[in-house]
DNA sequence: CTAAAATATTTACGCGTGTAAAATTAAGGC
DNA sequence: GCCTTAATTTTACACGCGTAAATATTTTAG
């Protein structure tokens, strides 16, 4: 009922009984005030519910509290997903996490950062768009702020870099499409957005030849992040063209692969490997979306909780040392294999 | 290469050779200095980027630039794709989007308002989680801050509801179905997170009557927002214990429909309604995803164009005219019947 | 060309908090 | 109980911009 409205960190330093810088150093750091100052303030706190001015704040601290978090594109549930884990380890270091969205555009990634440098994070966590990012604007970025990068690497762009080990991922779903049946051919498109379709169709050759066989690749068409559109538009076309040359479908990322089995559906293909079966698909990242498909899709998972993990460490920890590591890290996770019913 | 670092407002009227509070003036509206003072600022700010310190301005002003978007989860698509549209709108008009999601979470609902608050939002745009919202927190929200509650209504809550007019688009799709084959069974979840499944099922049974049909429900048990994997895991026990009084299943929305086709593909049962079909299965909320079912679903659409201007043009008004409307008004847009090949 | 209207400048203060330096007080060990 | 050390208070200024009032300048209308 009584609560005193408080209208500044003046009034609630009168009200606890506090001088104001003390009052300012508790919010700064609960635990760099004396027990009993903590206590006397936090009995005060839960009697007129005070909380500092954000904006007051960050006017005159060099550092502030917020993280930012920027992604490609978060109406695709994968990126959705992995920003949700981020945000959830920056709240738990004590930060503020403000995660952005390019929406696949680079006109927009570049606003982006803009926006962050305006707030003044203490650090940030990009994921950029990759081929079509604007190299050179996310270099000055990150010579100003401390970056780390995740999911898709630009060499040379921020202190760090923290990814999915494509390589290792393809080669692990390579052998045992192999070993279970037909070398696979890998279907992608013909001009992918991200990097990591690269390293994905180079591994997908050199580990084909290691173990003897001869690479296929089948190439879709299509700009931008439409994947399940591009991937059921070409794959439709591929199948029934049979451009295939085995019975196996390697696809370079589960959204591709989820187009491709509703082309399969469509045109009466029963996808699987048991009897009568007359194809397997599979894909590769464990989207969340893959345990939902007709049948549910064989893949590879990314190490979505050390990936998130790694990264919120890393940036963490350019925050408080100051000064970002002088060389370059790259750190990548390996895939695990998912096994499900589509190969 | 000679681009000058200017450190504030002070030194950026001094490069422009404008005043400070005319600079001001611009920065808060363009159009408010004469023609040739804007175009004086604007070729120095081609020279030398700068850009007002956010806190700065925020600080001093009562009414920020800030609109707030809380989403109950933004790992759905579905909630991706309309904070999308909304994020768009937000910045035509001229206002910063903050978007949160409450990743389901009641707890974290009432952190967002609370981390939203102390940005002092011009306005906020709302959709609360639903039955498991903390009414109170809101509410109290609500009597500071202009809000718009949107997708999910509360009663009362905000100056404003927008959203989906799920009696008509309930009884659209249903007079589809009856006139195409047999009268639907409704499925969905025991206890919905989200009070548009109550209208929807209300819906079901008063246009069943109408209609001369006996509406028939069949219940999934469990919990939270993991639709599709509810959708599957009741709809494979509903479906073998043949629960079903027709060939023809009107679930509750797409994510359970999601669920749903899955498991009547693993059940061997064909979904459509061509010949050689065990059954029909409709889903509600043109889900992104649900353009790549197995088969696609035939479902109604929000119209989520217009819930999104419709949204994003009230916050305006209200925060324009600074008085909020007296009496709450309710907003419904219609659905539309998508045609698609498993009804 | 002149007066009225519109716009810009000057000056000055306020916002709520960070933070530094010096002075004071409290806590802990012997 | 005294001394050392750590924590707190006092004082004072800074941050970057909003904004008001008075004044000066430019634009527009006649």
């Amino acid at each position: 009922m009584s609560k005193p409205k408080i209208r500044n960190m003046e009034e609630f330093a009168a009200f606890s009984g506090i001088s104001r810088p003390t009052v300012s150093k508790y919010f700064h750091d609960p635990d760099s005030v004396r027990a009993s100052t903590k206590e006397r303030i936090e009995m005060a706190i839960a009697q007129c519910d005070y909380r500092p001015n954000i904006f007051a704040i960050n006017q005159n601290r060099k550092l502030t509290k917020n993280v930012g978090i920027v992604v490609p594109y978060l109406a695709d549930p994968f990126f959705a997903e992995i920003a949700r884990r981020i945000e959830t380890l920056v709240i738990a270091g004590g930060f503020r996490p403000i995660t952005l969205s390019s929406h696949g555009d680079p006109a927009l990634e570049v606003a982006n950062l803009a926006s962050l440098r305006s707030i003044k994070p203490a650090g940030v966590l990009l994921a950029p768009l990759g081929r079509a990012s604007n190299r050179t604007a996310i270099e000055e970025f990150c010579a100003d702020v401390p970056t780390v990068n995740f999911d898709s690497n630009i060499e040379g762009v921020g202190t760090a870099f923290v990814g999915h080990n494509n390589t290792q991922a393809t080669s692990v779903m390579l052998e045992y499409l192999i070993r279970s049946g037909e070398p696979p051919v890998f279907f992608e498109m013909k001009t992918p957005p991200n990097p990591n379709a690269n390293k994905r169709r180079n591994a997908y050759i050199e580990t084909m030849e290691r173990l003897g066989h001869t690479p296929h690749i089948v190439h879709a068409e299509g700009e931008g992040w439409e994947m399940e559109e591009i991937g059921y538009r070409c794959g439709k076309q591929a199948l029934i063209s049979k451009q295939f040359a085995t019975n196996t479908v390697f696809c370079s990322n589960d959204r591709l692969a989820i187009g491709f089995l509703v082309a399969a559906y469509e045109l009466g293909l029963r996808v699987g490997l048991g009897e009568g079966c007359a194809m397997r698909v599979a894909g590769h990242d464990n989207h969340p979306f893959s345990r939902f498909t007709c049948p549910t899709l064989t893949t590879v998972s990314h190490n979505y909780a050390l990936i998130a993990a790694s990264g919120v460490e890393m940036i963490l920890k350019v925050i408080e040392s100051g000064v970002p590591d002088p060389h370059r890290k790259t750190t990548l996770f390996d895939g695990e294999l998912i096994m499900r019913a589509s190969a």
